[in-house]
DNA sequence: CAGGATCCGGTTAGATACTG
DNA sequence: CAGTATCTAACCGGATCCTG
């Protein structure tokens, strides 16, 4: 008699393919870290700053973390860091137009967030 | 003569508000970890998944993990588990409605990291 | 089939101290 | 002011083995 033959799981690859999963999983790497999302929006709602008043604006964070964050951002081109002749010297961390664009999927996460909140917690 | 006082960085706090803060956080929470977002969007495309075909469905992942996140995701009413009285014992995975109401941010995710890709790639 | 238990290497993040 | 260096504790994720 003939083995019952289970098809192999195969679904609808639209919305399984590779590149989209990397795609969001890229996206979810830059809002990823401690303090990835405070401080784009310090920086999307605060302009330019120094280093040490984003330091004061983000309680709690480090030189080390808050050095280290900004360089990631850089390098993803969502800041852009001018260091200013003054003296002593200082250093200006703006976000670029493409890292403002960031604010929108930022928003649509509080939005969900507080929705998610009332879930789980239950009105 | 009068130091110059300098004004202590206090900016407009509707949009630095602490809850703000948390509820994007929560998104971030849930949909950072290796397996998340392509346990989700499994779920999301291939409905009711025995524990099995899910594993086979994301390559890599080891059985420890995949409990691990279907647990987290339980526990935030993202998905239902439920043991069906077959022999063996079998269980079915499904994402809740609340559960399928994340696929519209992770759409905008991959949406936004292709720009992104492009944008740092360089075309 | 559906997981739990254990061990283990790599990464992450904080505290502290120091430099140009 | 704007960071870097160092050390350490905690956590993350994988491999392997085991159970009901």
């Amino acid at each position: 008699m003939a083995m019952k033959r289970k098809e192999p799981i195969v679904l609808d690859t639209a919305c399984l393919r590779e590149d989209e999963h990397i795609a969001a999983r890229d996206t979810i790497d830059i809002l990823s870290g401690k303090w990835k999302l405070q401080l784009i929006t310090t920086l999307h709602c605060g302009g330019a700053l120094q280093f040490m008043e984003i330091q004061r604006l983000i309680p709690g964070i480090g030189p080390k973390m808050l050095a280290r964050e900004l360089h990631d951002l850089e390098a993803n081109l969502l800041i852009s860091r001018t260091v200013m002749d003054t003296r002593p010297v200082t250093v200006r961390y703006e976000l670029t137009p493409h890292g403002h664009t960031l604010q929108g999927i930022i928003n649509e996460m509080r939005a969900w967030g507080r929705i998610h909140r009332r879930m789980v917690m239950g009105r």
